[in-house]
DNA sequence: TTTATAGGAATGAATATTCATTCCGTTTTT
DNA sequence: AAAAACGGAATGAATATTCATTCCTATAAA
């Protein structure tokens, strides 16, 4: 076991930008290596092989978004607020860990993805679920499969936040609320 | 120079299903030349290597699909309808070309595409982006960035539509009308 | 009409390259 | 001094690419 725990992590920080940069196949264990300043053989005192890592970092960073779209979860409130807390939770999120939600959407169907990644995942979608199902049955939310509702969220969100990472778009307080209102009137019931 | 034109349309209709599936990297030459049934030398008989490929089904897919969008354009009627042409033109599109929207959305920013197929995604977006400078001008789209507007669509209808080919969702009419719905609420102006 | 021949197309085994993983000598920690 | 951690060269498997050979098809000679 290693004294300290800065390798590890100097190793899944390098991983995560690697493969949310160019994904998991086009990622050598090499290049992640030399990222970390590590040696190559290094990985393999922490990871047992390279599926066993980039699970570890998949699991690893969707339990910190569950926790993070959990934490101080207004439960009796109105479902505007819930939205924004749920909203709020993504912009928090993505901001603490620069590549994470990337990272996790462009390998959540990937062949490589083992059961427990799976189910983590699994977890995570049902706490997306239960609030829109919640907000369908108060007639508060636009009547189309939650799966739908979350794919538009998650999908546009994710796509524009790719663009602010390239630098096309700059997160400034005043577009990120623009983009939640959007958002909210993607799914939100219309008179 | 080829008897048929075949062969080459066999290469890049397996090329374009594997790419969109398991992505570039995680994609051989040998699985593509073996699911169209010809042999790995041929495929090099028409492709320089396999970046020439990528790049060349890119491009392909992305011309088509702005000829998609171009074609029969509403030029001087109301926002609502011209939303509603370009809407139409993906689903339409994604119809008959199954795996290529998939295939662009995820090769988009990929470190092998050349300049000449970036160039081509740019023109793609400009159709995009004139069409929502138009509509801020004319008060009709929410004053947001037009690149982020184009985000929050093609994010949302892609993560969605990901979801129907892996049969999560039926596309239905009725379903593909409440997206429409959705999207154009998220990008229109509210009073 | 049949047979021969040329030349492009296709093939897939052979080669070159890349990459995950292992191994072992060196360095660091205890 | 012993044990643990490290680094990075070495290994072997997988993969892109090449190339010598075979296969077609079309034209021409008989």
């Amino acid at each position: 076991m290693p004294t300290s725990t800065t390798k590890r992590d100097d190793i899944l920080d390098s991983a995560l930008t690697l493969f949310a940069e160019r994904g998991f196949d086009a990622t050598t264990i090499p290049m992640i290596a030399n990222d970390a300043k590590v040696g190559a053989g290094t990985i393999y005192r922490y990871f047992a092989n390279k599926e066993v890592l980039v699970n570890t970092l998949f699991q690893h960073y969707v339990t910190l978004f569950k926790e993070a779209l959990e934490k101080d979860y207004p439960e009796g409130t109105g479902i505007r607020e819930q939205f924004h807390h749920l909203f709020q939770g993504m912009i928090r999120f993505t901001n603490e860990h620069d590549h994470a939600l990337y990272f996790i959407k462009t390998h959540t169907s990937a062949y490589f993805l083992d059961a427990e990644s799976r189910e983590q995942f699994g977890h995570l979608l049902m706490i997306l679920e239960n609030f829109f199902e919640a907000g369908k049955q108060q007639g508060q939310i636009r009547e189309l499969p939650s799966k739908a509702l979350i794919a538009i969220i998650f999908g546009g969100f994710l796509q524009l936040y790719q663009l602010i990472r390239v630098g096309e778009l700059e997160a400034s307080a005043e577009l990120l609320a623009g983009v939640e209102e959007s958002c909210w009137d993607a799914v939100r019931h219309h008179a």
